[in-house]
DNA sequence: TTGTAAGCGTTATCAC
DNA sequence: GTGATAACGCTTACAA
């Protein structure tokens, strides 16, 4: 930098005001200087910058209370990853809101506006305050990440999380396979349809579906509400009805009452092809024993990871790195990480 | 620092030489200055202490070399990982030797030890020449990673890789979740059984479908050297040997011949189910053109930025996180990533 | 509109 | 054995 300062004629002062566009420079030297810079090819050097102010990064993550064993696993997960981060300086404060209540989630974002963060990250709502408290949040320099789920709008720096179209497809494929070109019935578990990513996924399945095999159908819908009392009593009532049905996708939350239902399922009947979403202990558990055939998991510990690191080069003003959608991981029985999946604090190498 | 040193009644330069080990301080000062660091909780302060060194880490990654497009798409990988790098001053070389070679990678590490290298990553082959250099680097306070393909000891400070034991048992699951109760006959088609890899695939496939389902047998093994015209000349006779055969499961590489023989197959015959691995361009276009199933890929990108993760942090002298196995991606024709699957320079947020 | 200089937390050099 | 202190590349008063 001083000899970018020098080559341009003016003083290390007026570079630094140019290179960090602080204003309040002669067009002349602007000039100058930005063709020494270029000439040089200076790159600025993040970790000195951030030495000299002190900085410590912090960021918030927005993540839904409740039951739900998923979000709980991703609250885990993130108050791992501050160990992780102490020698990095910095702070991520993770704070809880209501599930789906998009007034609840405005007033938070709202209210973090004040707290001079450099960045937030949240399950998105769609919902046209949470998109306009987002804006809100932008104009203030702070960086805004959609976790998970995203948001309409463009108006969120970026989205981490999958592709619940593909994830769809995917499961659809998964159980084509598993049919391999036997006729078959297929029952579709949801939580609700007016969420998002249980929409698109049952979408994308029965695109697949259709495409795949003409020999395969659907049974109705069954909307749980990701309840487990609610999915369990559905879902007797369902298998009950049709003794047809040889599958079962359920693409939202509430699977421990399925798997309670598949658990009292008579021995002598063979039990219907199962695939569910997420690791959770119910699910591991499922699988380990048996009673259903695939788990399909976003893995909450990689969104998690690269969300902060974008966060982070959003906060040093750096170019970002193209979009990277997170590629969901496909759990049998046999390929189940080990059961305590703790990042521990010091350790040995792998 | 300055608090520590003054706390332990040192000055700063002898508080710094017991942090950093330097020796030549009076044992009574090493425990005032260590429990001073205790009490006032110090921790060092990286970033501050690299910039004072004008530190610029400099890593090699040896690749195998040859017509192998796995490792063709590694060092692409790494290529592009270089872009990223920039900004945090890390120098990433990337060294070819002959695949299989234990006796050129040996040598290839020795001439590493020369070149004040801060680590070094290697697809390891288990050998006692190889074995003997990685200790050697590591005398040198080299840091020493496998990628991929791990060695016997224990000399190396870590594995970053799959658990291919564990691979091939997922595999053994889908190919078992593809029959579902009907009888069939499974193909293994592997490069040699003298690479471990290959040989734990196997092992792995075996074991889970012994426990799947009586129903299913193995058809003789077919070793393929890995060489496109082998694999095509012998998988041919086993198909025609052998109608009974309702799938196949290829564990190592040469599979664009394989690929071959299943678009030449008899239109009116069902074709077999396949499960292969590494995604590559003929392997992905086998996908689309559903001449396979399932293709097993063990992520290169994410291997290759959690070994430059590792080695940065062995070579800070930082605690390093716990083992941390890499998960395969599982993808069918519905998953396939953006055809581009490149990192741009400068972009968007996704 | 421009310039000077004191930090930020380390390392490294040199003198005692 | 020990202690000062000038870098490292940046930000941020403060002065001119």
């Amino acid at each position: 930098m001083s000899d970018v300062a020098r080559s341009a004629g003016v003083s290390y002062a007026t570079a630094d005001r140019v290179v960090n566009d602080r204003g309040g420079v002669a067009d002349k030297s602007v000039r100058r200087v930005r063709s020494a810079i270029e000439q040089l090819g200076y790159v600025r050097n993040v970790a000195a910058a951030n030495l000299s102010q002190g900085r410590t990064y912090r960021f918030a993550f927005i993540i839904p209370e409740g039951s739900n064993s998923f979000f709980a696993r991703v609250r885990t997960v993130l108050g791992e990853s501050r160990v992780r981060l102490i020698p990095e300086q910095i702070e991520v404060q993770i704070e809880g809101v209501a599930a789906f209540d998009a007034e609840a989630l405005a007033a938070r974002l709202r209210r973090l506006a004040a707290e001079s963060l450099d960045g937030v990250a949240l399950v998105g709502i769609d919902d046209s305050h949470v998109n306009a408290e987002i804006e809100a949040l932008q104009q203030q320099g702070i960086a805004v990440l959609t976790l998970i789920s995203d948001v309409i709008g463009e108006q969120r720096n970026g989205y981490v999380g999958v592709d619940n179209i593909v994830v769809g497809r995917t499961a659809g494929r998964l159980l084509a396979l598993a049919h391999r070109g036997r006729p078959g019935r297929i029952l579709p578990v949801i939580g609700s349809l007016s969420a998002r990513d249980h929409a698109e996924r049952l979408q994308g399945m029965t695109q697949t579906i259709a495409a795949a095999s003409p020999d395969l159908s659907l049974a109705p819908l069954i909307e749980g509400r990701d309840r487990h009392a609610l999915v369990d009593e559905k879902l007797r009532a369902a298998l009950a009805a049709d003794p047809a049905i040889t599958a079962i996708y359920s693409a939202g939350a509430g699977n421990a009452g399925l798997i309670r239902v598949l658990e009292d399922l008579p021995p002598d009947m063979p039990r219907p092809t199962v695939i569910l979403h997420e690791l959770v202990a119910h699910s591991r558990h499922a699988l380990e024993a048996d009673l259903i055939d695939i788990v399909i998991d976003q893995r909450p510990e990689d969104e998690i990871e690269l969300a902060l690191g974008y966060l982070r080069q959003l906060a040093d003003r750096r170019p970002v790195p193209a979009p990277e959608r997170i590629v969901p991981v496909i759990y049998v029985k046999d390929n189940l990480p080990p059961a305590n999946g703790v990042l521990s604090e010091k350790g040995e190498m792998p």
